[in-house]
DNA sequence: TATAGTACTTAACAGTGTTAAGTACTTCGT
DNA sequence: ACGAAGTACTTAACACTGTTAAGTACTATA
């Protein structure tokens, strides 16, 4: 009986295993449950064992995305930094994050939700931690005086959107050719970080 | 054969009408070729005599799309106005397009471009004329003092991506429900505007 | 009137997600 | 020890998808 679990919940490793290996490897567009049953050793019926359908699944694996980036900005940012400090490492952590893994960032940020199921309430609320810690890098930049800030709940989430659509932008080649890459990121960083410290650096007044 | 020849075209004309009704009633990924053709009075595979595949025919609607987008942008700015109008209005312009037209933005702006053939070398020059027109107006607003940008080019593509991260984030519902969506627009512009004329509005200095 | 070309259709292929039904096998209660 | 129940899976099937090959009327031309 014992064995018996531990056996099923191998299978059920097994599929997610080779789903993130397939979605690495060749793509959100060519993961198929056949493919995936086919490559993890069971009939494309038995995942529907371990998971309700396909967006079930889909829904796993964002959430290991959410985890991966949550545990990359957790481990980068730090109380004792200066509030700016911290803002442009969450830009560049998220942004290095989108670049380094394009097909997690596709089903975590481009697929449309209106044509997947309903992801999960408990995991959204983890998949926005990071722009709540966004919201509160703002706060305490402005409690201590580095940011003008209106509303930092809104603000992050225009800084977010931002970003987002400085990563996608890359990603789906629309970048125009003359643009250097690197030269764009820091654009958008320098871009982020202007619009809350305006009037507030050495201008000389 | 002249009558022919027009009947030719009517069907496509039927085809491509269709396509765009059904787009708009009822999403991207309800679109398919027997569908469209039932809706069309005509076979699946009729649709081949017109459109080589089915990026083909998107790419028409794709087409239509840029054509919309510039016509608005066209009707709205002016070389007489400040260029910090015409910025304005051509970032809200775009985010109004986003919102309003929410299927042509999908198929324009987040289809993965790695999955559909390759959008026409002529029709992309054509996609990119708004951002061409946002490059133009930057550089206009530098040259007679009311911007400090670096580069016109790359400050255009930021801003553009920057729009495009939030027309997104609202489009996908991503956007916190505790934030009203005019707020959130009117931050975004602001936040725009604010890259460009930083140390220029009046500061007592 | 036969030929060539136009404008279309039907049938089929290979793929998709998903469900219903069936099959071994294992464990449990009597 | 034996039938019942439950587990872990599979096969077959349905209703779709984009796309191609082959076939069918019809029409204009020589």
């Amino acid at each position: 009986m014992a064995v018996q679990l531990i056996k099923k919940q191998d299978l059920r490793r097994s599929i997610l295993d080779t789903s993130r290996h397939m979605l690495v490897s060749e793509g959100f567009n060519h993961l198929s449950m056949r493919k995936i049953a086919r490559e993890a050793g069971c009939s494309a019926t038995s995942i529907y064992l371990y998971f309700r359908n396909k967006d079930a699944l889909l829904h796993a694996l964002i959430d290991e995305g959410f985890e991966m980036i949550f545990s990359l900005i957790k481990g980068k940012i730090s109380e004792d930094n200066r509030p700016a400090v911290n803002l442009e490492v969450l830009c560049r952590t998220f942004i290095k994050f989108g670049l380094d893994n394009p097909e997690y960032y596709e089903i975590m940020f481009l697929l449309h939700p209106k044509n997947m199921d309903r992801y999960p309430a408990e995991n959204f609320r983890r998949a926005t931690r990071p722009v709540s810690i966004l919201a509160d890098t703002l706060l305490q930049g402005e409690k201590t005086g580095y940011f003008t800030i209106q509303d930092p709940v809104v603000e992050a989430h225009v800084i977010w959107s931002s970003l987002h659509g400085a990563i996608t932008a890359i990603l789906a080649n629309r970048i125009d050719v003359r643009i250097n890459q690197q030269d764009f990121i820091d654009s958008v960083v320098q871009h982020v970080i202007r619009g809350l410290t305006r009037g507030r650096e050495k201008n000389g007044c």
